[in-house]
DNA sequence: GTATGATATTAGG
DNA sequence: CCTAATATCATAC
């Protein structure tokens, strides 16, 4: 269990997010983690599915700016064809609903939420259900679980709770496990210009990247590239709105919410799924 | 109103 | 190439 977690990674990643404009090499990396770097790579590879060098330049401005465009592509194709292709994350089919905006200032009244609190490869978690679909995916932060929870609770606040760890627990099993497959449902709430921005999102495939500012022309809002970033940054839905995908126009990785480390591990995990999907 | 961002673009060195 | 000013817009207070 926990040597599958990201926090073995943590440091390193965290000196990435500071030095992979430079290209370090893996001797480089390595020697931050205090391991040898034999060792380093091992694990790295065995964790994340791709080597250190290979995600090192995942992260350069040249790939960056490829995906980008990938990314541009697939925001200005959804936006004349309408809502076409299902979002996925591997295997796992997602499909949305998002509450109206007279739903959303009733404050989740009528709505029984399901709540539990669950390790994950990416830290703790924090997951909220509803009989519509799943709610809250957030990791947990230094404030702890308690506060967490009261963020979920001040999103929807006239929403029924329950802590319910089991029925949370085969969700986070169907997220994270290895073998994949299904359908997984998610209700929306937020405002009308949130909403705009997750669902807009939600087209962006694992392997591409699009810029606040590319967000926000897709919606119809060239301008709201600053607006786009903090309704991005109030996601309710971590990983399976893929806000670790939004990265900044001039290829800086911008911020994460809960701290770059793990936005570039939720990255690398997904380089990782992309190989093993395709060499399989 | 005013201040504040997970930004973007431009001007000046 | 770099830093710094400034445009911009949804939120939180």
């Amino acid at each position: 269990m926990q040597d599958n977690n990201y926090k073995r990674f943590e440091a390193s990643l965290r000196w990435l997010s500071e030095h992979y404009d430079e290209q370090p090499s893996l001797s480089e990396i390595a020697a931050q983690s205090g391991v040898s770097e034999h060792h380093f790579q091992r694990q790295f590879k065995k964790w994340v599915g791709v080597s250190p060098k290979r995600f090192v330049e995942h992260l350069s401005v040249q790939h960056a700016r490829k995906l980008l465009a990938a990314g541009e592509s697939v925001l200005d194709a959804s936006f004349e064809t309408g809502l076409s292709s299902p979002s996925r994350l591997h295997d796992l089919f997602i499909r949305h609903e998002a509450m109206t905006p007279g739903e959303y200032k009733l404050g989740g009244l009528g709505l029984t939420i399901r709540y539990g609190v669950h390790e994950s490869p990416f830290g703790e978690t924090l997951v909220g259900q509803s009989e519509r679909g799943l709610v809250t995916l957030v990791f947990i932060g230094a404030g702890g679980a308690p506060s967490a929870v009261a963020e979920m609770k001040k999103r929807l606040p006239k929403a029924e709770y329950l802590e319910d760890r089991l029925s949370t627990l085969q969700l986070v099993d169907k997220i994270f496990a290895p073998a994949w497959g299904g359908e997984l449902q998610l209700l929306l709430a937020g405002s009308p210009f949130q909403l705009s921005v997750w669902q807009a999102l939600l087209r962006l495939p694992m392997a591409a990247r699009c810029s606040y500012g590319q967000l926000a022309r897709s919606i119809d809002k060239s301008g709201a590239a600053r607006a786009v970033g903090t309704a991005v940054g109030t996601n309710p839905l971590a990983l399976l709105i893929p806000c670790h995908r939004v990265i900044r126009a001039d290829t800086g990785q911008g911020g994460y919410r809960w701290g770059l480390e793990r936005k570039l591990a939720i990255q690398a995990w997904e380089l990782g799924l992309g190989d093993s999907a395709a060499s399989s």
